[in-house]
This record gives structure tokens, sequence and C-alpha cells, in this order.
DNA sequence: CTGTTAGCGCTTTCAT
DNA sequence: ATGAAAGCGCTAACAG
């Protein structure tokens, strides 16, 4: 800026005035500072604008699990819809699942000074981290609610979802179910086990725990546990997959099995209509999660110190029929 | 930080020494001011940091069209890795195809002093826009060489890929193939059409104009086009979708059609291999993509200032019989 | 209307 | 080993 100044023959502050649309600055000193700050190819730095008392940084952060998997980018979408419209930037940090990266990576946007940060957070105690970190910037927790805190949290109903699609297969004519799911250290897979067992309370029928194998991480050990299922002694009839790699495990394994089963499966497909396999698919709308998460967290930078808030977005069922 | 002194009796001076792990610091003066920070969670700004001489945001900015897309995705998930690796931290804009929007997103990104760009450029002029910033920070360019001017670029064989995949049309003993394009004002879709153009030659054939179909912007009005294309009075027996909103849109068509027509398409497909339409895809790996985009501007930010390199990066055929 | 000055949070000489 | 002071790029009084 010093430079334009300079080459313009005027002061800083009037430059100052000329960016910030200053009222206070003659039309001709106007056009001539504009002139040499295009010519120039001048742009004023905002982290010195920053600096000054009072100013925030207009950039939010998102600390998510793993950008490429379908739900996280949709997550994503919404998130940089709304900040898109709140004139903020987005930091994007991945936590791979390791609490220490989410940590680190907390800590490294506090550093930065982001106005708030939403987090997909990883297994893990936060009561500590959230105690550290809070008083730099409000946070909103997607998807689960972090460990050993009473924080604001967007997520779906996961128990709900899944009860309503193992509902599902019992309607269908099954009583075998199994189920094939990933993490069990995050919440989310502990709701939708949970709503797996309700559902067979509801028909009161009592769970075959070997029908239930857990802790699966990708596809391909998802469809190796389902396939070893099916192979077994006595085999489920259909499979409730808790997630959508999880599903497309499953769904190939139920591809290449010479028995005909059903799946059902937590998170919506791409396609699902068009596969050769019956599936029955627990979707919502993931654009509006991460939306929603931003609204709260823009409503919580903008001043707004309610009691945490816990925001459940509903579920739904799509059945396909498959080709069979 | 200020405060920080206060609370420990040393003066800043001490504490930033401390905080730069600095050796001109006693043991035990290290260890109070130590305890202090921890004991107020003070965390340093890096804003204030980086406005030292000869600092840099450690920071790039990842420019793309929409997140949500899976191929986008991938590459943000390359883009996240590389620049986890090299210490820095990602700041990502969505453009929505407007090069508008991309423009003042770039200018926001130079504002805030990132050390360099990754970009999908939007279809436009990229000259003036590229002169103006290219003075404040390095840029790829990913997926598309950006119209009017020559910079790095790293993308695909998309020309190559969509030959292929006619050509495996053809050896399939098709010869009616139509065409469902994307965008037609970015180079991706003019290059993969002109792979088509260059399949029919190869085969001595002629293309007919009346089946091919462009400029669709999501699935829903590939597949309308697709059915109108069916509903012709030659209609094509298969069709080739030269992306993968365009292929999903396809499929629905040829799964819905009375018609037994094969389907190619650009773009991989989970679940590809479970549908009950045949279909071969154009695969590639996007991650790697992302990665390779960063590792080559890393390299540029690292002072490296060679002639501007474009990386192709090759593609296959994947062919999945379909369970007809 | 415009220039001078102080200060944002930090690092880095330069003294002590 | 530590502190005082200058300066990074900018804005906001405060003068003129």
């Amino acid at each position: 800026m010093h430079h334009v100044a300079k080459a313009a023959g005027v002061s800083v502050s009037t430059v100052s005035r000329v960016l910030s649309n200053g009222k206070y600055v003659r039309e001709d000193t106007k056009l001539k500072v504009q002139k040499v700050i295009s010519e120039l190819g001048f742009q004023p730095n905002r982290l010195a604008q920053g600096l000054r008392p009072g100013q925030t940084t207009a950039a939010i952060a998102l600390v998510i699990e793993d950008i490429a998997n379908p739900f996280s980018s949709a997550i994503a979408h919404g998130v940089e819809e709304a900040t898109r419209q709140h004139k903020h930037l987005l930091v994007v940090g991945a936590t791979e699942r390791s609490f220490e990266l989410q940590s680190e990576l907390m800590r490294e946007m506090v550093r930065r000074r982001v106005d708030g940060m939403l987090v997909m957070p990883a297994a893990g105690d936060h009561s500590a981290l959230h105690a550290e970190l809070i008083q730099w910037a409000p946070m909103v927790f997607i998807d689960r609610p972090p460990r050993g805190i009473d924080a604001d949290v967007v997520l779906l109903d996961n128990r709900g979802g899944a009860r309503q699609a193992v509902r599902h297969l019992f309607d269908s004519g099954h009583h075998r179910i199994g189920y094939v799911g990933g993490a069990t250290s995050v919440p989310t897979g502990s709701r939708r086990l949970s709503g797996y067992r309700q559902a067979f309370k509801d028909q009161g029928r009592t769970v075959d725990p070997t029908l239930i194998t857990l802790d699966h991480h990708d596809a391909e050990s998802a469809r190796d546990a389902a396939v070893a299922l099916l192979a077994s002694a006595s085999p489920p009839t259909a499979i409730f997959a808790d997630n959508n790699r999880m599903s497309v495990g499953v769904l190939k394994a139920a591809h290449e099995s010479e028995q005909a089963i059903d799946v059902a499966g937590f998170d919506d497909l791409e396609l699902a209509e068009l596969l050769s396999v019956p599936v029955a698919l627990v979707t919502y709308d993931a654009v509006d999660l991460g939306r929603r998460a931003a609204e709260l967290l823009f409503s919580r930078i903008g001043g707004d110190s309610a009691q945490p808030r816990r925001i459940t977005l509903p579920t739904s069922l799509v059945v396909h029929p498959g080709m069979r």
C-alpha cells in the first residue's frame, strides 16, 4: 500500500480510504489512486486488516474425517454454500479418524483465528480439547456428538433410520437379518445398531449376535464379512449395512452370492435404482446437514449464546426393487 | 501474548522466544512461561506472525467447480493430503461454473496471501485475470487448460479415453452410437467429443450429428436427452456419456427403455459392476490428479520457474458386462 | 479533503 | 539471558 501511495503521490491513509470506499476523498484523487491500484494489480492484505482490534478473519473451518466420502463432500458442499452466503471463506482439514490429527488441526485453525469451527469429531474424549479451544472460537459438531462434552451438534436420526430399514426387512418376510457395521467407537454406529435391535424388539424377536459383524472401515472388509455371514451354517436372508461403504461391500457380496438376499443400508447410493440386487436405503439431505450446521455456527459467531442445541435431521427409507 | 508476558512476569520477547523454541532462555523461565501459556490456553496468532517480512501464510487455495461432485471431491482429497504433508492449510472455494465467482474467489485468496492456488478453471478468457494475479501467487490449473494463457495444468487424457470407450462400442458391434455431453464451453467436453469423432474416423465411419446432444448440466437433462435419442426414428444402439452425471442420466434412460442398449461413459461410477445395464467406463485416478497438481504447485512455490508444464494422466477403460 | 500517528500481535535486532 | 524498540500492512482517530 505504501508503494501505491508513493506511486499516486498521496499518503497511505488516502489509499486506505479509497479502498474502503471512504467518503472523504476528492473524486479526482480517488480516480488517480484507483488507476494506480489497477495498474499495479494491488490487492490489500486482509491479514493485516484483520489484525486491527475488533476485526475478524471472516473465515470458518471445516474439520472432517475424509473429504472424498460422498457423505462428507455433500456436507462440505452445504457448508461451502452457507459460508459463501455469509461472505466468509472456508478452510478445510481432514482428520483421517485420528483424534490427534483432529486436535492439531483445530489448534492450527485457532492460531489462524478462524471465527468458528465445524467439526466431525473423531472418537475420543473431547472435554480437554473443547475447554482449551472454546475460548477462541465457537464450535458446532457434525454427524455425531463429541464424547465428554455438551455441545452444539447437527446429526441424523440414526436410530430411527436404522429401525425403519430393518422393519422394512421384517415386513418383506425376513427374520434372519445380518448386520454389517463400521466403527463402533463412534456414536453413529452404536445408534444405528441400537435401531437394529429396537426393530427386533418391535417384532418380539431376539437378536442373533452371530449375525452381527462390526468395525469394518472399508467396502472390501464389509464384503468379506458379508461373504462370511452368507457362508455360515444358518445364514441371514437379508443384511443391513450401517453406512455407504458397508452397503457397497454387502451389495457386492449379495451380487456374487447364489442366495437371493435383500439388502438395506444407511446412506444413499447413486444409481441404487439401477442395481441388480433389491436394496432399501436410509436417505437424508446431507447438503442440508452441512448448511444447517454452518447456519448454527454463524448464529453462534453472531453472539447467540443459548444452551447447546442438538438438531436431528429426519431420514427416509427409499426402497429399490432391484432387477432380480 | 502481552497478556501471557504480564502473567509470567517477563517481556513479550521472552514469550516469543519460548514459543519459537528459542535457545537464549533460561530453563526455569521457559518452564514458567510454558505453564502460563497452557493455563491460559494461549495460542499465538499466526496471522500476525505471517505479517513479518519473508513470512508466508503456509496456506494454499483450491478453487473448484463444485465440491460435491465425486470427481471434485476425489481431487480435493488428493490435494488435502499433499497439503497436509507440506504442512500447509487448505482454503476451499466453489465457483459453480461462474467465471465471475471464480475471479472474485481468486482475488480474495490473494488478499489472504495464500502461497499458491489450484484452480479448476471456469469457461472464459483467463488472460487478464492471470496477468493480474500471477504476481501474487503461482497457480496450477486442474482438469482443463484455462483459455487464453499458457499455464501449468494437470489433466486427463480426455480424447484418448473417449476414443477408447467408443472404439469398445464399435468392437461390441455397434455403429449407431449416440453422444450425450456436458458443457461445450469447457475444453474437457470438446476433447472428449473429439475422441468420439476420432473413433469414428478410425473405423472409416462418419458421425451422424443427429446422434449428438450437448450442453447438459445434470443427470436429469441427460436422461431426457437420451430418452429422446432412443425415441427417434433411427435410434442409436449404444450411447457414450461424456461425464459421470451424463452417465447417470443415460443409464437411467437405458434402464427404462425397451431397447437393449449399451452404455459407455467418462468417469467412474461406484457400483458400476452391479448395474443391470452393461456399461464401460473410462476410469482414472482422480486422487492422484489432485496430488500431482498440488505437488506441482508446491514446486512452483518453492521457486521452480521452468516453462509451464502440462501433465496428462492416463485413463483406462473398465468394462462391466451388466446383468442383462 | 488529506496527512501524521498510534497500535493491532508478533519477531528480531540491538542493547544491557 | 532478558528487555526495549522497530517494523510488518493496515485502519482509525486526530489534526490541519
